[in-house]
RNA sequence: GCCCGAGUGGCGGAACUGGUAUACGCGCACGACUUAAAAUCGUGUCUCGUAAGGGAUGUGGGUUCGACCCCCACCUCGGGCACCA
């Protein structure tokens, strides 16, 4: 198999260039500048499968093409190794985590190292260094000293705040802040204490104090992740390991008000040249939707309650509200409450169940109205009930809701399940737009009531239809409504008049109704028509006879239910209605029973209800605050101080780093607390116990980077304004709605503060595909399929090893590893190692020549798009074609190492060395293809006869139409398949297709 | 349930903006070299048909001179969200 000795060459290069730090960065270069960043790896213990490089080294393949056009290249790795792996792996060996992280590290390099990625090494960061976390505490506390001022659409210095406090209370500050903020004016701010005034300002920090519930497990004494949990047998929260039971818990918090930054991070993805797959994700992460807020004063309360709806135009529907059992107005309103007890019990018995517990959508919807208590519907003032239900959420919204069964699917259960009353308002809006009943524009509307039969009979399931003579079609039976006439009597009424049957009984009057508007072909005019449904059975077929006027119109059928294809209104909807007649209307469409508001359109309704009611339009997005803390050990210290009034202070740049304090035991104390709760020199001073959480590290990462041993600053500005942001981030998809939002944010944020020039850190972004095992799993220890690089370089080499991960498939696909392919890869590397025998000073042929300018441009151009398959499977043809000329020309073979060099590193070195070169073939300069090498001269183009390919065809590229069309009609292929026939088409697309229509 | 993405030979995949479908590689078959094997090289390899020719890009329709590509409906797989009012 070996064909030349992989193992000697790859170290003796490999060697040389660390040696040399011909991928050392410079600090500020003369020409223009290229970051290529990997998102950087949490070093597990496990050390890397096959999979895992992948990404690196297409991010490689990358910069060197970028180094060799001469961008100064900054490409740097580093570790981010906080967290719990880590710390659980440090408990499993018994070791510190420090040390694990040092282990794994080592291993991680020495695996890396054997690949040949060109990595500045001396750039190399790891957040658990102290040196590195100490701009971790500072960008935090710079954060937390910060509040985003919504007028101004940015966060400023906390100290502003206090100022305007100072002069003018809250009233006019329009901010993001914890939502139960109280106004208050000068002289109230100046009232009032220390802590007092912390408290109100914690409520506008951009990092703030907050309690949330955590999964608690007394047994372990540990807080546990939501998948760390299993339901068991019966039904109840256990954690995964052991069984013990969980319950919530409500914990103290440090968060971060991301939300202020909601729509900057949805209109940033604007900019950027990342999947769309990607940006779609984060679009619904954020998932900003514009709605009303409205109120429903509570029945000899002075309190109200405040909903959040997307839907103001269903409000007359609104039969009754719903509070999350979390909401502050339950306890409230107790005195109110004559069933208290009750209340009480559901909300006691909701807290022991996890969040998927109650989420989890198969599960049914259980509630408990507050009784006593009437909410009025600020649109026609009617009394309704109260509830609280479990699927209400506290945290979205305003924890209330007001439900609309008719529009609702999720009121509707509730409703039916506890029969609470159903009200229709808005009802489908059909406008006829096609076809003779198509609207006339020239002819006003005529309105009328009418309605709509469904008429079944119970024997054999088929339906009374109207099938009308003149035009084709059938129908349902459908008449208007005369003056003073119950809609029902009118059914029945047109049910005999146009089919005679005189015995139907009304099975179901489902209370819906249509808003139609069509042409009316047989009057003439344009009607807008209001189909009421009902539905009947027939008793009998007794027959009355029918006037003669109606049988020359139509006959009387009877069909199946898939068969009715046609009524006045519209045949699907018709169909579905009949299957499903608890049709629940949740679209947009025509108002009714709405006062003033009747005939109006969903869309301005909305507008106008919630005007008329005194509510306002706002925008909510569903992404939450995100938890700045863990309640472990192996994480970044919270640079605070509490004392023993409560009072918080913020340690100062000269005092950090806060080191995490050396202890022996780091192991949870029990109480849920983080570990370090139980150290007692770190309570005494009054430390912060919680710690940051892993994505603290890795949100600002990037920055080091470009300045990465700046002991007074987290980074220059002179560093950050040369490399501004990164210009290729290369990762996995399944960082999108984590660290992805995450730096965006912090950047964003150190954007306003005027640290960092630009607002978005990662302009293009690909995203590496996971290889799978050769069974289609993923790897893992647990199924016994890891592929071990290691392996693959000893048995094939590096060169072999890269060349074949990114030849496997598409760059952003997931792909199975293939034993038996890699094969291919090396194979490749033997030729083009052999081809040295044909090397020689005569010029190459001219195919040979124009195959190779040929494929410099695609492979320059593939690099750039990251379609690296594309680009080797190109480099293959080449080579092939080398391989059938006698001689290849020394220099044209150079320019060919040179594109592959990205790709096999080290063969291509060793064999431009061989051919006399001093400077290593990766400081070379890329080579560019030769413009007039690559236009062919003829060109061979199909032609088709009626779309079918019949011959082909060698022409001069620029031959005219005519020209061409003289030498097809000649070519016998084509004069047999057109013989005689009349050619109705001569088309001809320039350079690329004939095709003769005949 | 909702929102994305994808379905092409035995396998991984290619196909520019709607213009010769199956490039490149793996595998397989046959042949050359060899005492033999490996390695290497050559030839063939979607399918039906002796051939002429026909049929194939998940299924069914549509638009077009022409569709893997655009439109509609459906099926399967992958990903994201999941009572977000």
């Amino acid at each position: 198999m070996k064909n030349y000795d992989h193992k000697k060459i790859e170290k003796k290069w490999q060697k040389e260039w660390s040696d040399k730090k011909i991928y050392k960065t410079l600090d500020a270069g003369k020409g223009k500048k290229m970051y290529v960043l990997d998102m950087f790896p949490y070093p597990s213990g496990v050390g890397l499968h096959v999979g895992h490089p992948r990404g690196y080294i297409g991010s490689d393949v990358y910069a060197r093409m970028k180094r060799m056009e001469g961008y100064n290249i900054l490409h740097p790795m580093g570790y981010d190794a906080f967290g719990l792996p880590a710390e659980q792996y440090a408990l499993e060996h018994k070791i510190h985590p420090r040390k694990a992280v040092e282990e794994n590290v080592k291993t991680f390099e020495r695996q890396l190292s054997i690949i040949g990625l060109s990595y500045d090494w001396s750039r190399k960061v790891n957040t658990t260094d102290p040196k590195y976390y100490k701009w971790t505490q500072w960008i935090f506390l710079e954060i937390y000293n910060s509040w985003y001022d919504n007028k101004k659409n940015k966060a400023r210095k906390i100290d502003e705040l206090v100022s305007i406090f100072e002069k003018s209370g809250n009233v006019k500050v329009n901010a993001a802040c914890s939502n139960d903020i109280k106004i208050f004016n000068v002289k109230d701010w100046k009232s009032y204490s220390k802590k007092e005034k912390q408290d109100i300002l914690m409520k506008y920090r951009l990092a703030f104090e907050g309690y949330s519930e955590v999964n608690w497990c007394p047994h372990m004494g540990t807080v546990l992740a939501n998948d760390e949990i299993v339901i068991d047998a019966k039904g109840n929260s256990v954690s995964e390991r052991g069984g013990y039971p969980v319950e919530k818990k409500s914990m103290r918090q440090w968060f971060m008000r991301i939300t202020a930054y909601a729509d900057r991070l949805l209109f940033g993805l604007d900019g950027l040249e990342w999947s769309s797959h990607i940006k779609e994700i984060q679009k619904n992460w954020i998932g900003k939707s514009e709605g009303s807020e409205l109120e429903f004063k509570i029945k000899n309360r002075d309190l109200s309650i405040k909903v959040f709806t997307t839907r103001a135009d269903t409000l007359f529907g609104a039969t009754y509200v719903v509070l999350a059992p979390e909401h502050s107005l339950v306890s409230q309103l107790k005195s109110n409450i004559s069933n208290w007890k009750e209340v009480e019990k559901y909300i006691k018995n909701l807290r022991d169940k996890t969040d998927e517990d109650r989420t989890s959508n198969d599960k049914e919807k259980t509630g408990v109205e507050l009784k006593g208590i009437k909410a009025i519907n600020p649109a026609n003032g009617e009394e309704v009930p109260v509830w609280i239900a479990d699927y209400v959420l506290a945290t979205y919204g305003t924890g209330a809701v007001m439900a609309v069964p008719a529009h609702d699917e999720r009121d509707f259960d509730f409703a039916k399940k506890y029969n609470l009353p159903i009200k229709r308002v808005v009802e489908l809006k059909f406008k006829n737009k096609e076809g003779d009943g198509a609207i006339r524009k020239d002819l006003p509307f005529v309105r009328r009531n009418a309605i709509c039969a469904i008429v079944r009979n119970p024997k054999n399931d088929k339906y009374l239809c109207i099938s009308w003579k003149n035009h084709l079609m059938h129908g349902l039976v459908t008449g208007g409504i005369e003056d003073d006439e119950d809609p029902i009597e009118a059914a029945l009424r047109e049910i005999k008049e146009e089919t005679g049957y005189k015995n139907v009984i009304l099975v179901k009057d489902p209370k819906f109704a249509l808003q139609s508007q069509f042409y009316h072909r047989i009057k003439k005019e344009n009607r807008w028509a209001r189909f009421q449904y009902f539905f009947f059975d027939l008793i009998d077929e007794e027959q009355d006879l029918v006037d003669e006027k109606e049988v020359i119109m139509h006959d009387v059928i009877w069909k199946n239910k898939d068969e009715i294809s046609f009524t006045v209104i519209e045949g699907q909807f018709t169909h579905n209605f009949i299957n499903n007649p608890d049709y629940i209307y949740i679209d947009d469409g025509i108002l009714h029973f709405s006062g003033q508001f009747d005939d109006m359109e969903s869309e301005e309704a909305r507008k106008k209800i919630t005007e008329f009611v005194g509510g306002k339009i706002v925008t909510r997005y569903r992404m939450r605050d995100a938890i700045f803390a863990r309640q472990r050990y192996w994480g970044e210290p919270i640079p605070l101080k509490h004392d023993k009034d409560g009072i918080i202070t913020d340690l100062k740049l000269k005092n950090l780093p806060l080191e995490l304090p050396n202890v022996k035991s780091y192991e949870s104390v029990g109480t849920g607390e983080s570990p370090l709760a139980g150290v007692k020199s770190w309570v005494k001073e009054g430390y912060e116990t919680n710690t940051m959480p892993g994505w603290a590290g890795s949100s600002w990462y990037f920055l080091r980077y470009m300045d990465p041993v700046n002991k007074k600053e987290f980074a220059s500005k002179k560093a950050i304004d040369y490399w501004n942001e990164v210009d290729m981030y290369v990762g996995g998809a399944e960082h999108a709605t984590g660290h992805l939002l995450y730096s965006r944010f912090w950047n964003n944020f150190l954007y306003d503060m005027g640290y960092v020039s630009f607002k978005e850190p990662f302009k293009r972004m690909k995203n590496i595909g996971m290889v799978l095992a050769t069974d289609g799993r993923k790897m893992s220890k647990r199924w016994g399929n890891v592929i071990n690089p290691d392996d693959i370089v000893s048995n094939y080499g590096a060169d072999t090893l890269r060349v074949y991960e990114m030849f496997m498939g598409p760059f952003e696909q997931s792909l199975p590893w293939s034993t038996e392919s890699i094969i291919g890869s090396r194979r490749f590397i033997d030729k083009v190692d052999r081809l040295r025998d044909k090397i020689t000073k005569e010029k190459s042929s001219d195919i040979l020549e124009k195959v190779l300018h040929k494929t410099i441009k695609k492979v320059t151009e593939d690099i750039e798009d990251f379609a690296m398959n594309t680009a080797i499977s190109s480099m293959m043809m080449l080579v092939n074609e080398m391989e059938k000329s006698t001689s290849i020309n020394v220099k044209d073979f150079k320019m060919f190492l040179q594109i592959l060099a990205p790709f096999a590193p080290h063969i291509t070195e060793e064999i431009w060395n061989k051919l006399g070169e001093k400077q290593s073939i990766h400081k070379s300069s890329w080579p560019k293809w030769d413009k007039k090498k690559i236009i062919d001269d003829t060109i061979t183009i199909a032609v088709q006869v009626n779309g079918k390919v019949r011959t082909t065809i060698s022409i001069p590229k620029d031959m005219e139409e005519e020209k061409i069309k003289e030498i097809v009609f000649q070519n016998k292929d084509i004069i047999t398949w057109v013989h005689d026939k009349e050619i109705k088409r001569f088309i001809y697309v320039k350079g690329r297709i004939i095709n003769i229509v005949v």
